[in-house]
RNA sequence: GCCCAGAUAGCUCAGUCGGUAGAGCAGAGGACUGAAAAUCCUCGUGUCGGCAGUUCGAUUCUGUCUCUGGGCA
């Protein structure tokens, strides 16, 4: 009944771009405040998957208390469902602890709906998205879209025609529950605000943060890139969903012959600042991001986090 | 030195039977609710290598120069 004067668990947030520096921004904020690490990263949850993810490494690891990593096996599927459910109930244990929950990565979603909540969809039918893919080649292109034209006309106006990943979700929510994915979604938006929330970003220039990714990806390769996907390839196969993540999916190519050793790298480089421009044009629609222009700024998030503890 | 082929957007190139030009990639911006490192959308003015000639008009034809490949010496 009180509910209203309880208070909210607190919960840091470091997002941002890959390469930005996340990992260890997190690792200095270690050493001031009690913090736990709750990885918010969708391909961090694979084992064995570790160099091209970028994972926090074994002494930062064992230094702070990671969660949210190495979860499941390369052949294993995972959704922000899981996620959700998986790291939603750490946030209240890290605090009982005493501790405070940091949440770091660059999966958007991942992010929000951990904040957010998630609305009440139906989890993935892998069989019914199959199905549905089928009957768009053997039907013909648009096939789909003109469905969801008929059967939810909302969502056929915010959802281009052309991306069908979209298009069959929106279907197999219709088909798993009879109702419209629009109204479904339009009823929720991450609205719960179960906590209280402050959130960094890097935001550096763009030349800098290319130049930090083109030089991580080399260092990537320098450390075993080629011999960890060799590996994956040996223990699953070729066609191992997890591979078709950035970097693997490039090594892959390499691998099976499709491309030099050198189209690898550079393809790796212009893919990875690819992804960092998707991910800051999420972060930037994201309300109440303290951006941060550089490393050297760490005294200011640590200030903002002082007065953020007080409050 | 001679012969041939090139020189057009940041890069690779297309094209203009003479009326100042457009693709791919790069780059920029955007969307995003159980696949999210995925998926999808939008954005193209540049002395058309320099100079001269022909022409109402040249990036386009002609000459010449420069540069870059390749070949012959």
């Amino acid at each position: 009944m009180m509910g209203h004067l309880v208070k909210k668990p607190k919960v840091i947030v470091v997002c941002g771009p890959t390469g930005s520096g996340k990992t260890s921004l997190a690792m200095s904020l270690a050493q001031k405040f009690p913090i736990e690490v709750i990885s918010a990263d969708s391909r961090q949850v694979y084992r064995l998957m570790d160099i091209g993810t970028a994972k926090a490494t074994a002494e930062e690891q064992a230094a702070v208390r990671h969660h949210m990593i190495d979860l499941i096996d390369p052949d294993q599927e995972f959704s922000v469902a899981e996620f959700v459910d998986q790291a939603r109930p750490l946030i209240g244990e890290i605090t009982a602890r005493g501790c405070i929950p940091c949440v770091v990565g660059g999966t958007g979603l991942y992010i929000r709906a951990l904040l957010g909540g998630l609305a009440d969809l139906p989890h993935g039918d892998h069989a019914l998205r199959q199905h549905l893919h089928e009957r768009e080649q053997n039907e013909g292109a648009g096939t789909l879209f003109r469905e969801l034209q008929s059967i939810d006309p909302l969502a056929a106006e915010v959802i281009h025609p052309h991306n069908l990943v979209r298009i069959v979700r929106a279907l197999e929510v219709f088909q798993l529950t009879g109702k419209r994915m629009s109204e479904l979604k339009d009823a929720h938006q991450f609205g719960q605000q179960n906590y209280d929330v402050i959130k960094f970003a890097y935001n550096y220039p763009r030349e800098e943060l290319f130049a930090r990714i083109n030089a991580r990806t080399l260092q990537m390769f320098d450390d075993g890139l080629v011999a960890e996907v060799e590996a994956l390839v040996n223990k699953y196969s070729f066609s191992l969903k997890s591979l078709q993540t950035l970097g693997y999916r490039e090594v892959l190519r390499y691998l099976k012959d499709e491309i030099s050793a050198e189209q690898m790298v550079s393809d790796v480089q212009k893919f990875t600042r690819h992804y960092a421009k998707r991910q800051l044009t999420w972060f930037r629609t994201e309300p109440e991001i303290i951006w941060v222009d550089s490393t050297n700024e760490s005294g200011k998030v640590i200030q903002s986090i002082d007065n953020y503890i007080l409050r």
